[in-house]
DNA sequence: ATCATTTGTATGTTATAACGCACAAGCCCC
DNA sequence: GGGGCTTGTGCGTTATAACATACAAATGAT
């Protein structure tokens, strides 16, 4: 994104002439004067935060509509098998297939974890606003989340906060298999 | 978030005291004007979206840390189980437990999905950016992408637009099992 | 203690956002 | 054809962003 200004520009447009409105009716909506509006439209005008606000509001659209481009790049069909990608890190009763790393454009990682019979683990917070989902596919797993440790089994799924102390513990002598996902709200 | 000023105001002086930055420092990596950026952190002035541009560029930030603020409402733990969720909505041959809905502060949804034996769907493209994983549970799966039906066995994921025409169909004589995730880039 | 440097705030000036208004062009109805 | 309304653009005025500079207070070194 070289230049914010002409992305925002096209959105506007693009998001006004979707609702149907002209600049008159938008500026009715938005409290912002038409000769503005179209001010922005055709890159003549940076607004400030709080005057974008007042369009992403009048329009009922999120802020970062105009904010953050849709990825130009198409999203590309992937198929990844877990078996091919596991990985078995230093640690020794943790193996980790990374399905999806991280990408900026969807804010979150989805992997598939196995948790070997005893295992257990406690994992420092995150940054603030992370999001956690464990879901089983085989197996037990006992998940540690504000301060109380939950029995998951087949077929059952959580979502906690990552960015509190939580923890991974397999209390069964046969492995435990899950998909997790991991959800970060700003990371460049 | 009643006035996205304070937001910006706490975000950016947050920001740079984390990254251990006086006013000046900032000012010469940014761009912008040591009194200026102290206008934006007391909340004096709404810089424009061109300023903030530069200012989130020179700190390394995405422009979306200082428009969107994380949820004021920490994460709850939450436990769920498909069994007792499960839904057989008017399509004959798909079960749907929506484990974890759509939620603006994360931007997916989070389902299992059961594909009984020979049911096949076509789906409509989504909305521009809609991105899905399709991650296989027990049994076989067949996900049409990109033109094109790819087969896929247990342990397998696949990833692929969801705003282009895409389908599903169970081609073999026992239920599969999926967890699946869609992903919507803005939606307010 | 003094001196030099850094830090954040206040202020006046300049640049530009944001506005109200006028107007040309297009569209529809009689 | 004329008249009325809508639409988007241009322009001058007002409000405020953004700046350069000055300054008081704090900090660190001698």
């Amino acid at each position: 994104m070289l230049d914010p200004k002409d992305h925002l520009a096209a959105t506007l447009k693009l998001t006004r002439q979707t609702q149907g409105l002209s600049l008159d009716k938008t500026a009715e909506k938005t409290g912002v004067s038409k000769a503005m509006l179209g001010q922005i439209e055709r890159g003549e005008s940076s607004p400030t935060v709080a005057t974008l606000w007042k369009i992403a509001t009048g329009l009922g659209v999120s802020l970062s509509t105009f904010i953050e481009p849709v990825p130009e790049t198409k999203t590309q069909t992937i198929v990844r098998t877990a078996d091919t990608i596991r990985q078995h890190p230093g640690d020794d009763g943790l193996m980790i297939a990374p399905l999806f790393p991280f990408e900026q454009a969807f804010g979150f990682e989805f992997l598939e974890l196995t948790f070997l019979p005893g295992y257990e683990r406690i994992s420092e917070a995150h940054e603030p606003g992370v999001m956690e989902i464990v879901s089983l596919i085989t197996g037990q797993l006992d998940i540690l989340s504000d301060g109380q440790w939950h029995n998951l089994k087949q077929g059952q799924s959580i979502r906690f906060a990552g960015d509190r102390t939580h923890g991974y513990r397999n209390p069964t002598d046969a492995k435990a298999v899950v998909h997790t996902l991991i959800h970060y709200p700003h990371r460049p």
